[in-house]
DNA sequence: CAGATTAATTGAACGATGTCTAATTTTCTA
DNA sequence: TAGAAAATTAGACATCGTTCAATTAATCTG
């Protein structure tokens, strides 16, 4: 078959980035597959390289869109949050990581290979929901401890993955501890009684 | 070829862990190839399969080492340590890591099938490395929050977890972030500060 | 020591993967 | 309308994990 006209490039860009989210959130990094993608979407798997030029940039692009589901997600939380709203950024971080468990965990199973990196598009996308972070610090830090929101900001995102990927991955019940958001949550806590927040 | 005596069944093991283990260090995970095992040792693939049943199986094996390879290194490094050993010890994390960039990632890259979970010897390999953790947030804890430790450690663990993990994957360097290290000791202290230790 | 039994090893087969490319077909352009 | 450009396909390729019948060497048995 030949060139067609059911979809316009970006239809058939949209349509296969939505085929592919649904899949790799269903079967997860491990067995997800350009060509069952393909098969998804009626097209071959051709269309796939036509259109994304390689299975990685397709992963990054599917990536891209997590990072958007998740920034959105987060944003929606804090929307109507007066007070605790650090704790509720927190709670979402988990939240998310858990309802959205397969393409939440792709974003860290999937590596370029070395001494590629990710677009400016997929950086802005990890930078912007590292800003929500750097806002949100920043409104409970005394005057004179603004300047350390930035760096404090990636310090605890660290700090929250490392707990959220521990209860994901099985650390956590391995190590018989069954309270992570609460750690979590605990450790922001520390460092910002440190900062005089509050 | 039928039947040889050049090796025992566990020389074979041995040797099969050792290039494999070799191998991992060197291609990394997502390279990372049992045939290409076999043929280093000189063996077929189907000989893998009849030492180590499978692909899961020969990979748990290989991080059970790495496993061991890190509580050495730690156990190493704190050897000779009067002071600041709980610093030492999320130096030695990170120069683990870093030097053993490859299979120390790998723990984390592969995964169990959904529902299986790691064998008991595996899982005394993780634990001992958090007793070591804990051992040492004990030494520092005044007398009345010994009972803490055990969830520190793990919650601790957990955040350096996260700024090595940052570190690794260059999401910290995406952000700006210069000093991992640095920023790893500063969380564990706030939270060491909370309890009174010193 | 000879023959039978057991155990280990192999390599081909299978279905699946990502990747590439020649051929085909449609659409656009001059 | 003829030719150029773009899109789509399907098959080929090398690789992967996995299985298994056949083969061969070591061991046991009488």
């Amino acid at each position: 078959m030949g060139r067609r006209s059911d979809h316009s490039r970006e239809e058939l860009r949209a349509l296969i980035l939505d085929e592919g989210h649904r899949q790799l959130s269903e079967v997860g990094f491990a067995r997800f597959s350009a060509r069952e993608v393909a098969k998804g979407v009626g097209y071959s798997i051709g269309t796939i390289y036509n259109v994304f030029g390689s299975y990685d940039a397709l992963l990054l692009a599917l990536n891209g869109r997590t990072l958007d589901l998740w920034l959105a997600f987060l944003e929606e939380r804090l929307a109507g949050c007066e007070e605790g709203r650090l704790d509720a950024a927190i709670e979402a971080y988990f939240d998310f990581a858990l309802g959205q468990r397969h393409a939440w965990t792709a974003l860290y199973d999937f590596r370029l290979p070395e001494g590629a990196s990710p677009s400016e598009d997929y950086r802005n996308k990890v930078a912007a929901i590292t800003g929500v972070i750097v806002r949100e610090i920043a409104a409970v830090l005394p005057a004179g401890a603004q300047a350390q929101a930035l760096p404090l900001a990636r310090s605890l995102l660290a700090s929250v993955h490392g707990h959220c990927f521990f209860a994901l991955n099985g650390t956590f019940a391995m190590l018989g501890e069954s309270d992570p958001l609460g750690a979590a949550k605990a450790r922001v806590a520390d460092a910002l009684a440190r900062y005089g927040a509050g």
